[in-house]
DNA sequence: CTGAAAGCGCTTACAG
DNA sequence: CTGAAAGCGCTTACAG
């Protein structure tokens, strides 16, 4: 096992295995045109010579970062309090490193940084292609990664289908990205009638920044079922996320003269602080607020009340976002993927109305 | 703003300016010998042509990758519960992107897998620099990185302090890698004393990994207050820094003849699972229980009642040794740097202890 | 102060 | 099936 003073490079590997470089570069990346004993031969003397190609020489010859890169706009205390991006992260990192790709991450704390980041990747060829979280309409960065010429995949199809897209492709459609879809309103709207099942009749919504498209997507889902039972579904606030905004919403809904008898929010730390602001003001939860979350995050089941939430699955979308990347730079192209569906997972925060003196 | 087709190149300027490329290199990294003028007319061409240096060109030449690497070995989901790293990366990321960086970020699920992701890193010469983040005692790391070459910043000083190291420094020291330090020796001891303060005698520490050195030095500097007041520190618990561990902790301390007034947690998402364990068996905090985590995040400030804390600053962590890596390689050395200690946050969790019927 | 040339370690037509 | 050579876009001694 003695530790090679310098690296072996493939002119090391020509040399021992006399042939020619080219014929070596041939046999590594499999390529037609090498006879079988002559690619094992080489094979065994980079195996011997613990042969890595290195990726620099490799990617200024194919133009290719054999990286991928992830942008993500959100506050740093945001990013903390979600565990939505840690997990997803987890799972792309899981594919990337068995295909000896890198992930290049990057953090902004406002949009507006967002596209000279995105520029400074693709102009340096720092990455090979992007994963896009966290669309919103009319999302800038659909047409500045085409402008780019940067493959991508979305989380989440954009709101105008692809599928409705201009039978011209050659014009802009709203998505030339292929997507890795979960269908979260199925969760929202099975979450929205496990309360109305409950008794509830004033439900209040608490949900992400709007311009971004989940949060609107959910919210129509939520809205569509309330109506659907000729409840109200007026009672919405909008918050950037924070546990913060969670609370400040939590306090504004309660104070209200006819205030909900159950909240749902938008993330599990906005949900964990509305328990809080509810105890503070000498709720019970369940009792006389029911309180629910989304993405079901570990301390979910840790919390008092255990807390309701709907479980999307962060890590196999990011394995499947991962996966879908490097197909679309294998082949050219790659189909939508459809994951399971998000689903509610009821526990102790939710609950039946107290009946109480009728007004 | 009409957009260039090819990008341009190191030659195009020199076409452009009328200089050979050799010049403009010089001139853009600006390196003695070029006359003001001439410097001027370049770098005017440059940034005329919108010419940005092909960072694996560069990176070939100079055999410097331009990106510095994390390596985090923790489950998914304990990642996506603790919000340290996603403030850290933020800050990291805040010096980087201004430098032209990028950050590489790889999670491994086990640390026997780390070692590979290291060699990989350094083989493909991914990196020029790691962090160094959750030290271990007689941490592996330490040596792997040097038998690679990888510069390295450390957080924490390791153990064995690097003033302690032999007078042969071709000798493998304890640690060859400079540290960003913040100290929570004393945050820790005043929050024990906080506790102490209020009656309680009976203290609890529910740690992360013992074969974390951060885990060990916090212990240490909790029993030693403990000590120091003739309270017994022998309630510790173990565990991986997960809620649902954090819980389970809390289950085993509360069902002890002898049990716990006051319990304090390696994290916040620990100690707001011990929250919701001890309101299940009917305990009130803090009348019944004393809780206290530690980082301070978000969610500390807004769950009931609202969490006392140790407050680190992963966001200038981050900052600083991305600050320090960066200097180590431009200097070839970096002195080690001490960050504000952590304090304690005192909100509601905490409390004199209630006068019980004395057994 | 400036230019011409070699070299970093690969890939890829182009010949044979 | 194999070799020799050019090229990717930089940096860096080496000359002048």
């Amino acid at each position: 096992m003695a530790t090679m003073k310098r690296k072996a490079t493939i002119n090391d590997v020509a040399r021992v295995a006399g042939v020619s470089k080219g014929l070596v570069s041939f046999a590594l990346n499999d390529r037609p045109g090498v006879s079988a004993e002559t690619r094992d031969r080489i094979l065994a003397v980079a195996r011997e010579l613990d042969y890595r190609p290195s990726v620099s020489a490799r990617s200024l010859s194919t133009r290719t970062s054999y990286a991928f890169g992830l942008v993500i706009a959100r506050d740093p205390e945001i990013l903390g309090a979600d565990p939505f991006f840690p997990s997803f992260i987890a799972g792309v990192e899981r594919v990337l490193t068995t295909e000896g790709r890198a992930l290049v991450l990057s953090v902004v704390s406002d949009e507006q940084h967002e596209a000279t980041v995105y520029r400074t990747l693709a102009a340096d060829a720092r990455v090979d292609g992007v994963f896009l979280t966290d669309l919103r309409h009319d999302d800038p960065r659909l047409a500045l990664l085409q402008e780019l010429g940067m493959p991508a995949v979305t989380l989440g199809r954009p709101a105008t289908s692809r599928a409705q897209e201009s039978a011209d492709p050659s014009l802009t459609g709203p998505s030339p990205f292929p997507a890795v879809v979960l269908d979260d309103t199925e969760g929202v709207a099975a979450l929205a009638q496990h309360l109305l099942d409950l008794g509830h009749r004033r439900i209040a919504h608490v949900t992400g920044p709007r311009r971004m498209q989940h949060a609107t997507r959910r919210g129509e889902a939520f809205a569509r079922t309330l109506d659907a039972a000729g409840v109200a579904s007026d009672l919405v606030l909008e918050t950037d996320f924070t546990a913060a905004a969670g609370a400040s919403a939590t306090d504004r809904l309660l104070a209200l003269a006819d205030a909900p008898t159950a909240i749902v929010y938008g993330n599990d730390p906005m949900a964990i602080a509305g328990i809080g602001i509810a105890h503070e003001r000498g709720l019970r939860v369940p009792d006389d607020l029911s309180v629910a979350g989304f993405d079901d995050s570990e301390l979910a089941r840790y919390v008092y009340p255990s807390l309701t939430s709907v479980r999307t699955d962060p890590l196999s979308w990011g394995e499947s976002a991962a996966r879908m990347l490097l197909r679309l730079l294998a082949e050219g192209h790659a189909d939508d993927i459809e994951l399971e569906p998000a689903h509610v997972v009821v526990r102790a925060s939710t609950g039946p109305v107290r009946t109480r003196a009728t007004a």
